[in-house]
DNA sequence: TTGTATGTATTACAAATGTAATACTTAGGA
DNA sequence: TCCTAAGTATTACATTTGTAATACATACAA
């Protein structure tokens, strides 16, 4: 029902930090980003703004400072982002993509064996 | 060397139906597209151009006509989307994101095998 | 030879995004 | 009490994207 507000590549960064950790400040989140983008500490708090404005995070006043959180999970907007891709791609991209993940991505033991077991699950119901 | 130009999701479209079948003439792919898609055949002439300014694809002239063709792979597109993806959300992300693959497509059992014979490999080496 | 239909190229315009700068507000120090 | 530093809010502006409309070029029919 609450349709999901699209999150730009820029705005990821700094759900993530939230993600990592919340209730944050403004200046909690652009030292946190600031580790990862060389980005202006105004850059970043129009992206906090933007976000609040989606619906994406919120925010409690505390004193003159706000303390802001996600509203959106890290599950909600990674399954938006697959079905996103999907529909760009199609059923024909899942195969090289999924191949690319792993090639990209080392991959821990257990991750492997945590996907194969997935892929196991799915096998057998079929 | 030659930078991937980065391709909009509808611009994916075009994409899409060029690497099914090309060259192709412009209302070869409108018409193609048009039974994804409901777009005004401008709009699609206008990605079509976009594409070919881009890089993205090119054409041969044949009379008035223009036949278009890709001259990026579909496996170069899909390394690019999953790169990105990769930015954004990180490590973190990749397992929900590939179980969300999985859940999302119906998966034929060769896909299966050979995905579980991918991590198989990359679990070997490690 | 000339008009027109059919292609391509150029232009349009609003919304989203990247990337900030400037303006406003107010708690707390002088 | 009044100024100022430190927050937040508003405004800015170029690009990209979605979504077309309009203008231009030319092969062929008349």
């Amino acid at each position: 029902m609450t349709n999901k507000p699209k999150i730009s590549e820029a705005e990821w960064q700094v759900m993530k930090v939230l993600w990592r950790k919340s209730p944050a400040t403004a200046n909690e989140v652009v030292e946190q980003v600031s580790d990862k983008k060389d980005w202006n500490p105004k850059t970043v708090k129009t992206l906090i703004n933007r976000l609040a404005s989606k619906g994406a995070i919120s925010f409690e006043k505390e004193g003159r400072q706000y303390k802001y959180f996600p509203v959106l999970s890290e599950d909600d907007c990674v399954q938006a982002e697959t079905s996103s891709f999907l529909q760009r791609a199609g059923a024909t991209a899942v195969k090289p993509m999924l191949a690319a993940f792993i090639e990209a991505q080392q991959l821990s033991d257990d991750d492997i064996a945590e996907l194969k077991e997935i892929l196991e699950r799915k096998g057998g119901n079929q």
